[in-house]
DNA sequence: TTGTATGCGTTATCAT
DNA sequence: ATGATAACGCATACAA
């Protein structure tokens, strides 16, 4: 079984085949016209050998690996699975594998992925980041080819895709007035005002404003992430502080199944006791109880969007940077 | 701004260090004692030019990439994207990165995988197939170094991590039993008979058995894939079957949750009328409604070992293969 | 402790 | 249409 061969590589090939290494490169990659006859017997001698080009050697002599990273916080959450997914797919058609490379919020990891990995590692990198500032960005060394996601560094010369994080929470609230609601919270907010955390809480601010509701600090609850147990908790805080509740706006799709998980056990009635709206779009909330009314940003213009961006950022370096905003949806269904 | 430079390699910060490429060399690896000051000198050098080695080549002359490849059918499915959590974190923890090569179910991407993908992108796989035979596997050509997972190919030789399918599903239903359960049904059954599905309903019928409790092939739904839409459309077809049901053992737990909407809808009370327990213990499960009992895996144990017999593998091409079955154990929760 | 020379497997340049 | 040769950037065997 298992018995070693020795190494097959295009001279083994073109040995067999009585040729010359550059006629079975040729072979392979149509770089140069090879007669049909000779061609017949390159592509039998790669048969009967069982050759397969040598992905590091090419690599080398071509400057590109044909893989792109896709870094984010946590493949386990199912929006940046989805992320994965998406991406893994529209990047296989363009001839780009995907690896993950996980930062799991340390920004240690933040930084070393603004620092483009190794050299020669990927030919690019697809990044949702956590908490990048604007200087992080400027002080970034090595020149792989970055598209950032979801988070924009305000004025920063860099290629980015997401949505417009404060119209998507001025949405998801006035979707929510508009059902008659008039004591709104929102779970999810983080410190500082980089995030898409404040970015939220700003939308959700300006739509209560629009309605003339005025704003009360104890309806909006901090998250240090954006799991179930987030959600769950924040919620059992929001209910503990005794304020009047009728609907609530969450960050992500996770916190908001998280917190109806506590609205559930407290025997409250979803959305006739308090009605739930997240954000993300995630397939998990379409099956949720009840099922969740999101707002969805478009994910295949997302993805599609970002891999644009950043092929032709590898293809060239000094290209202009731009921004794109996807659109996003409300979609409703029974937690509203 | 991005002024491309010209590469820096290890023969410029050898000039600059006025030192040998060679040195350079061992200041990074550490394959040879390089004086303090020399050390300090280069270390300088490579600060001042922000050389960072080139990956490519690097793995061209150790012919290691530090990639290792899980191949799987979905990342979005939570039972994988939490697979590759695992994995990704157990691997950096040994130095490798993580590329995911999502099947999808193709035939053709199994084969792709079963053959190594390109010679020297990875240094070895994770496999989770979905209908790998005996005989795929000994056509295998290349030999890249692999490791299955979850779908044992009996009397293959070939490293396997999985659990007992048969064990686990007649752990599941006699749970159900113990709860008072006779009309036990089954989601998630596939054709054939090598798969997980059939083993699953292997240990079905072997606990139902056990309890003298007939079997009855109106009761098992096949599915053709795993997601919520495929439980929620078996449920519908399994009430409109107009069998007597009291519990449902689904496979995963995605089918289970799928399921739970179903019943949801019709008005049926979880596990009043009908109990249910899934497959896979994935954390979404917590947080169904009602939370869902399940039969899950040791994931730690699979990430861990999988990688331990890979990293093994690649170390010896020799060795003789190893099957590994990880322990499984039912989480209680409201569902039953 | 440090340096010189070679080759990993491939493709591009320059020749024929 | 095909071949000889060099070079991609690095780590090692061999020398000093």
């Amino acid at each position: 079984m298992r018995t070693s061969r020795p190494p097959i590589g295009v001279r083994e090939v073109a040995n067999l085949a009585r040729v010359s290494p550059t006629t079975v490169s040729n072979v392979l990659s149509g770089n140069r016209p090879v007669s049909a006859a000779t061609q017949e017997r390159v592509r039998w001698a790669i048969d009967e050998l069982d050759y397969r080009p040598n992905h590091s050697a090419r690599n080398l002599r071509l400057q590109r690996s044909g893989i792109i990273a896709l870094a984010l916080p946590e493949v386990r959450v199912p929006y940046f699975a989805e992320l994965v997914h998406d991406l893994a797919r529209a990047a296989r058609d363009r001839g780009y594998r995907v690896l993950v490379e996980q930062t799991e919020g340390r920004t240690e990891s933040e930084h070393a992925v603004m620092n483009g990995l190794d050299r020669g590692m990927v030919d690019g990198i697809v990044f949702s980041p956590l908490g990048i500032t604007r200087e992080m960005f400027e002080r970034r060394r090595g020149n792989t080819p970055i598209v950032l996601l979801g988070e924009r560094i305000l004025g920063a010369d860099v290629d980015y895709v997401g949505t417009d994080n404060v119209a998507a929470a001025a949405d998801a609230t006035a979707h929510l007035i508009a059902r008659g609601r008039r004591h709104i919270a929102a779970i999810g907010h983080q410190r500082g005002t980089g995030g898409t955390g404040p970015q939220r809480t700003r939308g959700y601010r300006r739509a209560l404003q629009k309605a003339g509701i005025g704003y009360d600090a104890r309806l909006v609850v901090r998250t240090s992430t954006y799991h179930h147990h987030d959600g769950a908790a924040a919620m059992v805080e929001l209910l503990d502080r005794g304020v009047e509740v009728d609907a609530v706006y969450c960050y992500t799709d996770l916190l908001a199944i998280g917190a109806m998980h506590t609205l559930r056990s407290r025997g409250l009635r979803i959305p006739d006791d308090i009605a739930v709206i997240g954000s993300d779009g995630i397939d998990e909330g379409r099956y949720a109880a009840p099922p969740l009314t999101t707002v969805a940003p478009d994910k295949t213009a997302i993805t599609t969007s970002a891999l644009d961006l950043l092929i032709r950022r590898i293809a060239d370096r000094e290209a202009p940077a731009r921004q794109l905003v996807v659109p996003h949806a409300i979609v409703v269904r029974d937690s509203t």
